[in-house]
DNA sequence: ACAAAATGTTAGGGTTGCCGTACATTTGTT
DNA sequence: AACAAATGTACGGCAACCCTAACATTTTGT
């Protein structure tokens, strides 16, 4: 067993971080703590909170990256949050912004078990098209009551 | 406005003492100790929090109880966690344990948006029985391959 | 009623995660 | 190259939660 926990907030350091690579070549700290809402510093403490376990590569001033364990954890991350955004948005029929803040909060605390029924709901509900129609039917009818 | 926003751990002190005084006449630090798995020193430190907030009637070594506050905040969060509770049974089909534990980190972090259309559509679900049983096939199926 | 057991409180400490400020280093401009 | 601006870091501080150990109070058993 290798597999270390990791807490919601430096889950999202690495998620952010993961998001930031794909998009664009470096990974600034300034980046990192615009997304994330936080200040400079608190930046550099989490990189070397990551560091310390291994999951990024850090060195003072240097080019941050992921290890491959730091990207795994990452990329984890990323799948519970996509597979949640897509339950609230093609199930439930969330918004888009309303589902990425839930999805940002939930991906941290679903169990394994959950969500992969949740992936699976998804998929059954995307091959059985009418039950979505007659959720978002019966929803609206229901909201204005 | 008299709404202050509470934190997931003072939710879970209010919602444990909820609980309590549904079951049982006297509400015992020892006991919120007990089912929430932190020392009875914490509880104190949670109480007088809990106190300072108007939400419990706190005194040393007093009687617990909750302020109608207090009581509006954890029937909130225990509304929540039934919700969020039934569907992961009901629609999902996760264990009783397993859907225990997921209402509880999750209640603290779902917002009304999204807990609205999960109510409703347990509530859709239940009138259309033939999908849940539709999506437990499917998702046995899946399972196996 | 009184000792023993259970419960509640206080004091002191630890961790995580955030902040602002001041300073160090890098980057960009000319 | 040289300066200004942007970025990164170190440091001290703070708040939320949790802990243990020692002590205070209440409850329980006989």
């Amino acid at each position: 067993m290798e597999i270390e926990k990791i807490s919601a907030s430096l889950e999202d350091y690495l998620e952010t971080i993961y998001e930031i690579i794909e998009e664009k070549q470096g990974v600034k700290a300034v980046e990192i703590s615009r997304r994330l809402g936080v200040g400079r510093s608190s930046v550099t403490e989490a990189l070397k909170n990551l560091a310390d376990k291994k999951l990024v590569n850090y060195g003072r001033y240097d080019v941050i990256s992921l290890t491959p364990a730091g990207e795994k954890a990452a990329k984890k991350v990323q799948f519970r949050h996509q597979a949640l955004y897509d339950f609230l948005v093609k199930v439930l029929d969330v918004e888009f912004e309303e589902a990425q803040e839930n999805a940002c909060r939930i991906e941290h605390v679903i169990s394994e078990d959950v969500l992969k029924r949740l992936i699976s709901f998804v998929e059954f509900y995307e091959n059985n098209n009418e039950f979505i129609e007659e959720f978002k039917k019966f929803y609206n009818v229901s909201k204005k009551q």
